[in-house]
DNA sequence: AGTAAAAGTTAACCATGGTAAACTTTGCCC
DNA sequence: GGGCAAAGTTTACCATGGTTAACTTTTACT
């Protein structure tokens, strides 16, 4: 049984705030993420011994190639799985997000293609993130 | 952010190891969940302080009527959320389950009114589970 | 009844992911 | 440029949930 993944929610907050912002700070990752500074640190040391992030100390965090990539990724299921659950569960936005949010980082890639195969569009061409996406 | 509460699978063991078996040891719950005896003792005894299971030392783990209530509902989430990933996904039998059961846990019970109204059933009425509920 | 195997528990450990409090570094402003 | 506040880090801690190894209890067989 494994336990939750944080980091990739960590890694979508820092590509949010990357494309909103232009930069990644600790603090703004906090707040987003309504987690303490020192966890965030955490997560960050984390994540540059994986590669997705470079950050030199005391400095904002940049998301590497591997590491936007993967954020994108996460991003794009939260956005087919919010559209997915709004227009066939007519489910409000409030709750598709936040059942989005739940899923994106559990569901299976088959179970990803085939809400692309019934939603029938490509979102891939339309991302543009807002802040908002997180929660 | 909150870990993964892995006390519903537990609970969902049990409650199947009750209903197929007639009993529920610790052996049965470790095979099925494949994890290690020692799991499982730790396990029941969170349970046991939340009182959802009663336990006498070395003996059989039997489910409260809130542990039982408990384990039934995740029970038929798992079995409304296969069913509708079958229906309206066409996701595979093996698709279908993989994914109820790693979404039982974590959807809001506005999705799960969504999916029983589309779906137009009401499965409580056919509650029979097996063994292979279990993933 | 004696004993060996199976079942269950305990102890010591590991990793993840969170915290508060204390500390260091940075940046800004007078 | 001195000093203070904000930002970032480190330290020490907590809980969950897993492990193995060693121990205890129960069961089952001859």
């Amino acid at each position: 049984m494994k336990h939750h993944d944080s980091s990739e929610m960590y890694l979508k907050t820092i590509l949010l705030l990357e494309n909103n912002e232009g930069h990644a700070h600790v603090k703004e990752i906090a707040d987003l993420l309504q987690v303490s500074k020192a966890s965030v640190t955490k997560a960050i040391n984390s994540l540059k011994k994986k590669d997705y992030i470079t950050q030199e100390n005391y400095g904002p965090v940049f998301l590497t190639d591997s590491g936007r990539e993967l954020a994108t990724h996460i991003l794009y299921k939260h956005k087919v799985l919010t559209k997915y659950l709004e227009l066939d569960l007519d489910l409000s936005a409030e709750e598709a997000e936040e059942n989005a949010c739940r899923m994106e980082h559990i569901i299976t890639d088959d179970m990803l293609s085939a809400i692309e195969k019934k939603l029938n569009i490509n979102i891939k061409d339309e991302m543009r993130f807002a802040l908002e996406d997180i929660k």
